[in-house]
DNA sequence: TGTACATCAGTGAACGCGCGTTCACTGATGTAC
DNA sequence: TGTACATCAGTGAACGCGCGTTCACTGATGTAC
């Protein structure tokens, strides 16, 4: 059962998925190939046999991340009003602002998302467009496509409050952030459109 | 004229203004201290005459770029509703979303910041209150405490837009999300507060 | 005023280390006969 | 069925390079007499 395509298969996913984790928590730059993986069980050696790059890896995971967000809890959100609601409640909870390395791959990087090779930014963006279309099918179940752009802003207001509640220094505060980031997020998903 | 306190305090000046512009541009990791230092015209040796760590210049470059936005942004905004409304359309103009070395230092190192040393989020924070003390001043001119939360989500919100329309490739969909930021902004600035 | 000396901002080479990447090699597995 | 060989996932050392930090030194400026 060793190497067959099954198991090289399994390998890259499992060197992709403690990747992800890993980018998450220490960043991109603050990642190295031999730690990237290292997590994996593996030396740095082999890694040029899965990736031609680090920048490749990089992009990949992010796919990944983004990719597995979906399934894990937009797809799994009921559907309308009340999936949303749920979503923004997991999101905003402590529980998701204290685990960097299980929590959302847009708060954790999207500043060095936005100064990465085109390769990673278009990973990015393919990705989030499934997000948001999660989002938009559950804003406007009779036409999604036009709550497009709201369920855009939606995610990008949301992984900023989350990386300033993870900024700051004053507990407190960034608990009141968060329960003030559930009420605007209601707030916005409430509205009436008039753009 | 030379070393005297004031020329040594210029220099000082000069290297966390230029570090505020190069840190934004590549993050906190992708700059090294020699490219800093050479940023400000000096070479690497002179750095630990004024600074402890990289740690310390870091630390001191995030709380003087917060200092800069809030005398230059802030500051000189209006008072009242209109002043906020100047400040987020600045905010979400694709000028300021395109030069993002003389941008907003929230959205270009927030992520980073998150995983940073305490020194370092503590000058975030205590920079970060000071501007959403602005704000707040604006949103409620007569009981500005009692609008701290939401000035301080409006921050978290406005960053993670600017960051996600950096990080689009579809350079339409992220001019798109700008004005759907201002949309948004205003409408929560002009939201009653019912917490 | 002129000269000898002290000060100190700034230089540039070096420290050990980890980076991304390459490559000769190992050894367990699968295949051929 | 047993043996010889081919395959290839994975190892680990090495490449040149840039990292953060240290330090002996330079040389222009300011001070003392």
């Amino acid at each position: 059962m060793r190497y067959t395509k099954e198991h090289k298969q399994q390998t890259r996913q499992r060197i992709i998925t403690t990747a992800g984790r890993r980018l998450k928590r220490d960043g991109i730059d603050g990642s190295g190939v031999a730690t990237l993986m290292k997590d994996a069980g593996l030396t740095n050696g082999t890694f040029y046999a899965y990736f031609s790059s680090k920048d490749d890896l990089v992009a990949t995971a992010v796919a990944d991340q983004l990719r597995t967000q979906h399934a894990n809890i937009v797809a799994q959100a009921a559907p309308g009003r009340a999936g949303l609601e749920q979503i923004i409640r997991w999101y905003f909870s402590t529980e998701q602002r204290d685990t960097i390395d299980d929590g959302c791959p847009n708060a954790a990087l999207l500043d060095e998302i936005a100064r990465s090779t085109d390769a990673a930014r278009q990973a990015y963006t393919d990705g989030a467009l499934v997000l948001i279309d999660g989002f938009a099918a559950r804003l406007a179940p009779h036409d999604p496509p036009s709550a497009r752009l709201k369920a855009l802003s939606l995610l990008g207001m949301m992984a900023g409050t989350l990386q300033l509640s993870r900024a700051l220094t004053d507990r407190q505060l960034a608990d009141q952030l968060l329960e003030q980031g559930i009420r605007n997020a209601l707030a916005l998903i409430d509205a009436e459109q008039h753009e």
